[in-house]
DNA sequence: AATGAATGAGTCTTCATTCAT
DNA sequence: GATGAATGAAGACTCATTCAT
């Protein structure tokens, strides 16, 4: 029940927003009672931390197995780490358009763990484009905290626009924002 | 006094999002009544969209501006695009935030005359993309629809982190953007 | 509306306790809806704040007057603290039972400026007794400090019993009050 | 079980109030889940009401130990009598402080079986001062009803404000009260 | 003897909106 | 132009209670 009611916030506050999406309007589509949302979760609030929290863990863990793979020069590192962000969109969608945009209704105490992370989630692929300058895959001089920003940017923004179901898929914008980023940085 | 509820709603809206805040919040900055407030505006809505309208319209004229200019380069005119979209963070920032976060809060009706401006925006940069591609200032081949969306991530994504007191000037970032953006996508 | 809501609000709170009434059935009475209430009052236990710290004030004014007066004996002054409080019975029935009652409602910020009137009171009684103690008025040698507690013990606990429509009148058990105080302490 | 519970309840809604108390909150002292109040207790207020006919029942017992000794003068009775009650303080605070300040929570099927102990108490009192009348140990024309609410308001309010671990000892306290009252009260 | 899941009615509170003045 | 009073619908959350296991 927990996870269904999971799953279902999911979809609502994808959908509606998290300030547009009540308790009741949850509940109601599970056929169950507020006594049982609050019989699995202390507050509103606290489901939105669980969403966000499932969801940087498991993008941080999937990021570690790319940084992990010592067979991969810093491009494809970075380009994995790239495709990984958009696949999502149709992968998890609901899951990362609610992870990218209701961040702020997470109050003080949450919110740090999740941005501990979030922010953990940047400097490793400030770090790969870092190592790929060294290693003389990128141009040298790039201030790579803020292309690290701007490769955030262009895939985070796809969040905005995607349609599954739209002309392009996934797979064509993987290619086109990979080649644009990397002719953009490489030397 | 309606200036002055606009001003004040944009930097509360800015500070805690159009949902958390309430009427009552804005008014009691002004030292008026709530009565006022609907002297002025006929609902909460409605003060949105305004903000939003208020904003597009002036990015679309100062966008034109740049466009009707016959002397520049393709690349001059998406350099200066982005640079409009970049120092609107330092010069308009909370209506700028409003305007890419609170989209989600206007309903149907409101919504269209807005968004048609907006999709004017970003189809003139697409524009501007397909002329440098025909004129041979970008590559052949390229989706410019897609990328477009990659500048406009780049660009909008910035209104989530970037801190005007932080160690990088609005100039610098600019810099850094046209010119990550150009090499991605010249010849 | 403030003092309709406040009158109300007093009955039901004796009758009822301030934790079984709920504001729904204040303001049922009174025809209005919850908006109203909120309107006026904070919250609830703000409601409950005003009601104590009306009447203890009122309460204090009225002893003062007692102890300002010059020609008094510390006997007389002690007798007329005495028919103060439980003349209320039958005056303010209500608001008196709601006093002695509910404190323990009020949360920590409100009830120091409401403790500090009580504790006022209070030690205005054993000011009187002690100064009754050096006249030579009462026993030397008394614990004035926990004499008053037993003399607020006597009056106060009538609020529990005493039935205005009962077979003693307000006027016979002051005597009676009076006289087994008085003869407690005095020489 | 069923002992632990009570205990623990009496502590509860001492610090707290009945009201304030849930349910959830004993149960989650003794580390048991809500079930297991419910094998023990039919609802909440039938605990409050055990916790009273506990109480009581015991007091009188006590009290008719000290009615029942043939030895003792009128005033040695009530003496014992207030020694019995304030003494409760100290030993049995919390329960006896939730029996004087929670009656009110107990609907009306319950509450009579303890209200007439509750009068039995207080026609004991009554009793032993009327005897004293007779036999001269205290001055005649008394009102012996309301004296009794007054030894009472003395002895019950004492749990309102008595702290422990205070400067005076219960000892101490007794004696005072024992004092002001028969010299109140006596030839 | 005890649990864990679920209920449902109720609680306080918020807030956009209306309207007579 | 502006106010102050009032509304009413909705919101998050609490809690005593039930019951199959």
């Amino acid at each position: 029940m927990k996870e269904k009611i999971t799953t279902q916030s999911i979809i609502l506050f994808e959908k509606k927003g998290f300030s547009q999406t009540s308790i009741q309007d949850i509940v109601d589509v599970l056929e169950v009672t507020k006594g049982t949302f609050y019989y699995y979760f202390s507050s509103k609030e606290q489901l939105l931390m669980d969403i966000h929290s499932d969801y940087i863990t498991n993008l941080l863990e999937r990021q570690q197995l790319i940084l992990d793979n010592q067979n991969l020069s810093q491009k494809e590192k970075l380009s994995r780490t790239i495709r990984l962000l958009v696949t999502d969109i149709a992968d998890k969608g609901p899951s990362a358009r609610v992870f990218f945009r209701e961040v702020r209704h997470l109050a003080n105490e949450n919110i740090e763990n999740i941005k501990k992370k979030r922010d953990q989630f940047r400097l490793n692929i400030e770090k790969t484009v870092n190592e790929g300058v060294q290693q003389g895959e990128f141009r040298k001089g790039l201030r790579t905290d803020m292309i690290t920003f701007g490769i955030l940017g262009i895939t985070n923004w796809s969040y905005q626009w995607y349609k599954p179901d739209g002309e392009i898929s996934i797979d064509e914008l993987v290619e086109i924002y990979v080649d644009m980023i990397l002719k953009g940085i490489e030397q």
